[in-house]
DNA sequence: CGCTATCTTGACGCGAGTCAATAGTGGTGG
DNA sequence: CCACCACTATTGACTCGCGTCAAGATAGCG
C-alpha cells in the first residue's frame, strides 16, 4: 500500500536526553526510527520489553538460518546483511544505519549473517513482543508496513540497478543513496563516511573489489568525487554524479 | 517483522460460487488474497469499495509516474510490472498472478507501468478506501505486512540471483519459482506456463532476449526442460535444475 | 618499525551482449 | 482454406567489458 507517512503524534524529537541510551523516552534516534509513531505513554510500553545490545566491529548478531527470535533498531554504528551460497557466493543484501529497522521478513529463520561494520548500538525486541506490540499499536504496525513499502522500493531500485546498470553507474548509485541516507540522518556536509571495506561494497554492487576499485578512481579522474581517505568520499559534481546514475 | 501467517477467520474456501466474481463473497481466489484474512462479515466492507475491472491482453492500466489512485488484486489472468529507465532501459520488476495484490509500495506515484500480459480480471480498489480498511481491519493490515515482508524476501532473493548467478542459473531459478507459484495457485501439472514473451523474461532476469533463448536451449539438451510450446515448459529434471539453482 | 590485511593497478581471457540472418508462429484477408 | 505478412524466437559470428590472476602500494595495528 502507499501509507503515506502517518503523523508522528510524538513531535518532540527526543534529544533532551544526553547520554546515548536512556529508556526509549530519551533515546536519540526515536524520530529517525519506527517507534517515532508512539505517543509518550506507549513507548513506555515498549521500553518494558526493548534491551540494549551493544556489538563490537566484526560481531556477528546473528547467522544465515538461525531461528529469527528478536528484531533490532539500530541505535548508533551500523551493520551489514550478508548472504552466502551454497558455493560461497557472497552477496551483501543491505547495510542497516541508525533508525534503521532490522527484521521485516516473513521467514521463520535469518535470511542473512548480520554483522557489525564498527562499534554498534541497538535497540533488541522480541520477536514475539515485537508482534504483541503491533497488535497493541495498530499505527505501529502501520508504520512497519510503511517501512516494508519503502524498502520494497528501494529493493525494486536496486534491481534495475544491478540488472541493467554497469559497474560506474551503480557506484554513482550507491554513492547518492549513501550521501542522502546521511543528510536524512542528520550527517551532512561535503564529506560522507564509507562504513563498510570496498569488498562489502562490491557484494552489494554485484562487483569484484578491483572494479569498485577502478570505478572509484574513474569517478575521481573524471573530478566528480574525491577519496580524502579509504573510509570517506566528498562528491565534487552533484549534477555529475546524478547524470550517471539516472543514464 | 516475521508475521507468521495469521489464520484466516474465514475457512469456507470460498468456491462455492460458479460465476468467475460475484460479490467478493463468492470470489474464486479470496483464499489466495490478502482479503482472505476477512470473515464474511467484513467482506461486505470490502465489497461496498471493490469493483471488477477486465483489462485486454496488452492493456495498460498504469503509468510509471502517475498518481496512485487504486490498489488491485489480480482475479485472473497476468499482468507485469515494468520500469523504463530515462535512457530506454527496460526492467521487469515482477509479475502479478492471481491472488496477488499489486500496490505495495510507499511512493505517491507508481513506481512502474503494470500492463496486462493476457485477458485478466482485477479487483479494484481505491488506495485511500484501502488505508481505511487497514485501519478498521487490523488483521488486514496485517496481512498486508505480511505479504510485504514475503515480497522483500523474494526480492533479496532476485537480488542474489541479479548479482551473483549466471545466465543459466537464473534461468533454472526463475522456472522453478514460476512452478512454485504456480503449484501455490493450484495449477500443478509436469507442465507449467510461461504467460510473457521471452524479452519479459530477459527483462525481468537483467538479459537479453537472446541469451534467454540460448539458456533455454541449453537447458533442454541437458534433458532438464521440454518446451513444448513457446508459452508452456515443462520441467523434466526437478533435481537437475535446483542443483543448478542452488549453485 | 614491521607485519598483515586491504586497496590499487596492470595484463589477460572469457562469457554475455551486439549485430545479423534464419526459422517459426499467429493472425488476416483474399 | 490457404497464402501472406508481421512479429517473435532461435541460431550464429564477433566484440568488448568485467572478472580473474598477479603484482605492487597503503594503511592500520601491535
Amino acid at each position: 500500500m502507499s501509507w503515506p507517512p502517518f503523523d508522528s503524534p510524538c513531535l518532540t524529537p527526543a534529544t533532551e536526553s544526553p547520554g546515548p541510551l536512556g529508556p526509549c523516552l530519551h533515546c536519540q534516534i526515536r524520530h529517525l526510527a519506527v517507534c517515532g509513531v508512539l505517543t509518550p505513554a506507549e513507548v513506555q510500553a515498549m521500553d518494558t520489553v526493548a534491551s540494549l545490545q551493544v556489538l563490537e566491529a566484526g560481531a556477528v548478531l546473528a547467522r544465515q538460518g538461525e531461528q529469527r527470535r528478536y528484531v533490532y533498531t539500530v541505535v548508533q554504528g551500523a551493520l551489514r546483511l550478508v548472504r552466502l551460497s551454497a558455493d560461497g557466493r557472497r552477496q551483501v543484501s543491505g547495510f542497516a544505519m541508525p533508525g534503521d529497522f532490522v527484521g521485516l521478513s516473513g521467514a521463520a529463520t535469518y535470511p542473512h549473517d548480520i554483522e557489525a561494520l564498527a562499534h554498534t548500538e541497538l535497540c533488541r525486541i522480541g520477536l514475539d513482543a515485537m508482534q504483541r506490540l503491533g497488535v497493541q499499536f495498530p499505527h505501529l504496525q502501520g508504520k512497519l508496513l510503511e517501512r516494508a513499502c519503502t524498502e520494497l522500493d528501494t529493493a525494486h531500485d536496486r534491481m534495475m540497478s544491478l540488472a541493467r546498470m554497469n559497474p560506474t553507474e551503480r557506484m554513482a548509485d550507491f554513492l547518492l543513496r549513501l550521501a542522502a541516507q546521511q543528510e536524512r540522518a542528520g550527517t551532512p556536509g561535503p564529506s560522507i563516511s564509507l562504513p563498510m571495506p570496498r569488498a562489502d561494497i562490491a557484494d552489494h554492487l554485484g562487483l569484484t573489489v578491483e572494479t569498485v576499485s577502478r570505478c572509484l578512481t574513474a569517478l575521481r579522474t573524471r573530478g566528480l568525487i574525491a577519496l580524502p581517505s579509504t573510509y570517506r568520499i566528498e562528491i565534487l559534481d552533484l549534477a555529475g554524479l546524478k547524470a550517471l546514475e539516472a543514464a
